[in-house]
DNA sequence: CTTCTTTAGTATATCTGTGATACTTTCTCT
DNA sequence: AGAGAAAGTATCACAGATATACTAAAGAAG
């Protein structure tokens, strides 16, 4: 998988006490030991800050190696001296751009969960591509750690097991990725052509409807047929909206929440 | 992004009324008008049934265009004709591999609920590229349509108004699909590779340990070292602790919605 | 200062995949 | 029979990931 030359790759001269898997040192950062050799332009944070200016500004999609590169001045090839792969790549992206969580101590936990997913939401919102990056196995990162940490600080006055803890933090940011991603395609989808993506999609919609015979799906088709779908694409705000559909599902959580919080 | 001689596009030839996507036809296999011409050697079914074969044995990454292709014996390109591109192939494979529901219709919605979960779980687990199958657009095929409108005749009992019914659903499908994407990751990567793999994991997980600075991840530092991970690896059965672990989740949506259709 | 070593960046090439275009084949209908 | 339509095929252009081997630049050792 990578060449003989690759980056930080020095496990021979360790101890496996202090063995760290050159992905993860990289993505907290720690300081490459030699100062020999030709010294580097690049470096890992030059690199992911450009590819994050790139998903920005045209989605994960647009992320590729060569591009990346030259928007730095350089050839694709040399961003593999600092960065093991282009999946590694879009992990250092996604902690970088999940930035530090704000502060957020209070003493009741119900409040201090909901900020911390409204957070959440924030910051996944103003890049939505973060929640399509492929979770490739546990946050460990450490913006992603710092966000976790938050998280259990909020819950750290209450008697909830740590599987508990773990367990809701992972539900309350799992929603709300799932939260982001589905509407963040909508409104993307609404944004890409003018009118006609918004045409393609009344009719999307309207052939769907007709697709669905009440039948074979009476609840569903009672559900098309009702005013959840003629009334939400137009007349109230975006927002107004948005945040009620969000706290609907978020607040459902937090009242599940609440029975075990009491029960402990 | 099709050729001028790509497959029912004949949209000129029926007013708006009766117009249905391309997509939204092959989706719910609506039946091709013609029969003139040459007949077909391949169909939709055809495609999307080698598709999922190939998927199932070596994931969503091994599923390309002219592998699918040359499992049926026919080249890459023959698969246009009845495929709008590879997005819609997924879409229709994440569709037919759903399955349709079992029946599960119980007087009792918080049974129904969680029925409804674990046999989306199974199927899930079954085939766990469905959860990384990239979302485009809401459920639309027959057999997430179908699914759906289990999970609402579930509800159909309560007096819960139509944004919660979809609300909850979406909550649960979104739980199940984070939670098999996550748990299925860890199960291939033990496989991936008989010792070296876990060896690898485990140098991972210790490493990250030692990053995480008691100092500044005071919580997370506890939660590390507390008894959860040491564990879980080895002595009890895999199936128990999965259990286990997706109940908690789920038993505390369900918590949250007792509130709600208590209140309603 | 020169030469050696080490590391950074580059050039080149392979492999794989998507999908466009235009061609050939094989049907049915007249 | 033969016209016309649709299915499948042959080529092709393009793009991207990444291995391999090379060139260049810097400090260290003499």
């Amino acid at each position: 998988m990578m060449g003989p030359d690759s980056p930080g790759v020095n496990k021979g001269a360790m101890t496996s006490e202090d063995y760290i898997p050159a992905a993860l040192r990289r993505l907290w950062r720690m300081p490459e030991s030699s100062r020999l050799g030709r010294p580097a332009a690049l470096d890992v944070d030059l690199i992911v800050a450009a590819a994050v200016e790139i998903a920005d500004r045209d989605g994960l999609g647009g992320v590729t190696i060569p591009k990346v590169a030259k928007s730095l001045g350089f050839t694709g090839m040399s961003l593999y001296r600092h960065v093991g792969s282009k999946d590694e790549l879009l992990t250092l992206m996604a902690d970088a751009a999940s930035g530090t969580p704000p502060d957020l101590d209070t003493d009741d936990w119900r409040e201090g969960l909901r900020d911390w997913a409204f957070a959440l939401r924030a910051v996944s919102w103003r890049r939505p591509w973060l929640t399509r990056v492929p979770a490739s196995g546990p946050p460990s990162g450490p913006n992603q750690i710092a966000w976790m940490e938050a998280g259990l600080a909020i819950l750290s006055r209450t008697r909830l097991d740590w599987a508990h803890k773990v367990g809701i933090l992972t539900l309350i940011n799992g929603y709300v990725v799932q939260w982001v991603r589905q509407y963040s395609e909508l409104a993307e989808g609404r944004a890409a052509e003018g009118r006609g993506q918004a045409d393609a999609e009344r009719d999307y919609g309207r052939a769907l409807v007709r697709l669905v015979d009440p039948g074979r799906f009476p609840e569903t088709a009672r559900l098309f047929a009702s005013a959840l779908f003629e009334t939400l694409p137009s007349d109230t705000p975006d927002a107004t909206i948005a945040d009620a559909d969000f706290s609907l599902g978020l607040e459902l959580i937090l009242d599940g929440v609440a029975v075990r919080v009491e029960r402990s």
